[in-house]
DNA sequence: ATAATAATTGACAGCGCTGGCAGAGTTGTA
DNA sequence: TACAACTCTGCCAGCGCTGTCAATTATTAT
């Protein structure tokens, strides 16, 4: 036996398909005595519609496209940031009826905008979730707009863009927060190593840990600054040059985790004590924060929450809902374990 | 202008919807000359077929479901695991036509079952690819059975069921090969870290443990073998334990990576020099493997090629092709890195 | 050359659902 | 009681494509 069509429903139900349709989709002004008999109608054909078919007469995909730079394409350990995504958009596609189709790709690549906009013609998804660092890159963003889809940009970084919808977060109040938080610590001389400087919430943070510096009256020194470029390794050779000077600082703020991991590592070679003689600070909260030893005090994305809005915000558009502008801003919360400690005396 | 529609093609190249419909889906008895009008009118109109109408008119959806347990549910690091089984069944969509929906889900729910049953009545993919360790779970296989929807299971363990296909590895051999690999530097006392007892992988490697010390002409001794959990916490555990014998182990295999990472960090902690005086071992090759200090040797799984192997069959299955059934293995390959070395005289 | 066969093309009926609109039934109002 | 203003329901025309099958044309065998 085939599976049952919204015919066979009406049929039994003993009304018109279209009063089952209004029936499935919620549509107003239907008796709620009719809305029973068709709910048990439903209910003993273990009725279901078909997908194809409301997508083609509706001309709906009920899809929702996650965009991102593909962490497994650099074998990176920030494959947790995917997930967490991916988890806050689902959330919100499976609470609406909606499904999530994912697109890694290579934010390096140079075809990548023509590869977006096929993909984007190809499966006509009711909207975009694009997330960073794509979401910052202009020549990305064009393209995707040029399809003329609904997106929606979530970036770790603030900018100012009145054109799009975009979901961000307090990257460099968060910052500014962790650095108040060293010097309340009593540190004096915090450090701090800058990230990859095409990475734009990178730059917040620096920022953020200048404001930090001023708010708290502790003065800043370009000294106490070494460029990293995000990766483990440059996070070593950068805590290998600090922790080498005469006045080493009591204190390293990495504008990412990876960063921060290598600080730690250089320190353990060359037998500082973390966090009695120097305190360490990160910034993702990425897997490995609580797998190195001592847990790394750091900033927590609300990734998920914030993908989640975003895809709320497209389907709820696409039902012909509110219009995409405008900003929504999420708050990072510091997540502080065991890598800092008080300045030493 | 709205979008172009195979009839808007049919109309500029001067023939029927169907000849284009021939031509945009490769079948054959198409004349080379009229192939060549068609697509040249669908390259001018910039045309894309509606997947809707397609799939409604064909009764196939052109989506996989891949179905996991979910990482980030757990706070663990392997969310690389997911990261490359999506990776390998994307390329195998991307390559065919075909979209990719993913499921995580938890394995220890109760519901599961359930839950999976509606999805799948929702969606209605051709095919659906189950990850371990939800693909050696008989109540979940036989849940997905009962859809009637085509389904791969992928699975570290290799596992005697003759109804399904099956994409596989070939654990147990390489554990063995990493026994002899250490007993070939020299190691007589191996010992065995076991993990979570509910993951069948896990048991595999440990009977090619046994196997490798026997091939290796060195006898087994349950006192080697300790029983983690799979993480790095039982892996310090098991660590502190054998490490603090009389006569400790030169080397350490352990069932998984995150366990083989706690081993390194206790003998840090010990002070006992790896790979000088003590050699460890993983299995997986998670990003961690190469994060901690000396890099893990450790075997790793070609998640992506199994996933992609999966997909495949599924979508030539949906296409009217082969039978779904038997048996694929992959070949694991062991990743020596700094953490094993000759045992110590 | 002629019949038989194969290759190529087209006509057309759906696939299962939603949108627009009209008709029927109800309630409210003067 | 009559009429307007709702609320509820059904009819039907597509949505854009594929499957089936018949028609037409090219090729090969006799």
């Amino acid at each position: 036996m085939s599976r049952a069509t919204i015919f066979d429903v009406a049929t039994r139900a003993g009304v018109s398909i279209k009063t089952v349709s209004r029936v499935v989709n919620n549509e107003p002004n239907v008796r709620e005595t009719t809305k029973e008999r068709v709910r048990k109608a439903i209910r003993e054909l273990n009725y279901r519609p078909d997908r194809s078919a409301r997508n083609l007469a509706s001309h709906r995909s009920h899809l929702i496209t996650l965009i991102y730079d593909d962490p497994s394409a650099y074998e990176i350990p920030s494959a947790g940031y995917v997930i967490r995504m991916q988890q806050g958009a689902l959330r919100a596609c499976r609470d609406n009826d909606c499904e999530l189709l994912i697109h890694p790709c290579r934010y390096q690549d140079k075809a990548l905008g023509a590869e977006l906009k096929t993909l984007i013609e190809k499966v006509r998804p009711d909207g975009i979730v694009l997330a960073a660092p794509l979401s910052n890159m202009p020549n990305i963003v064009r393209a995707i707009g040029a399809t003329g889809t609904p997106f929606v940009r979530v970036s770790s970084g603030r900018k100012k863009n009145g054109k799009h919808y975009s979901v961000s977060m307090n990257d460099r109040e968060c910052s500014a927060e962790m650095t108040r938080y060293l010097a309340s610590l009593g540190h004096k001389r915090i450090a701090f190593l800058t990230g990859h400087p095409k990475h734009d919430a990178v730059k917040n943070r620096f920022l953020g840990y200048q404001d930090g510096l001023q708010e708290s009256g502790v003065s800043f020194s370009g000294d106490l600054v070494e460029a990293g470029d995000n990766s483990i390794r440059s996070g070593e050779a950068c805590a290998e040059k600090l922790l080498s000077r005469k006045r080493r600082p009591t204190a390293i703020f990495a504008a990412n985790d990876d960063m921060a991991a290598g600080v730690i590592r250089v320190a353990d070679r060359l037998g500082i004590k973390v966090p009695d003689e120097l305190s360490v600070a990160g910034c993702d909260d990425i897997a490995l924060a609580q797998q190195v030893y001592p847990a790394l005090t750091t900033i927590r994305q609300p990734l998920a929450a914030m993908a989640e809005r975003a895809a709320l915000a497209l389907i709820e558009h696409s039902r012909g809902g509110s219009d995409l502008g405008g900003e929504d801003v999420f708050a990072a919360s510091m997540q502080i374990r065991e890598s800092t400690g008080p300045a030493p005396a």
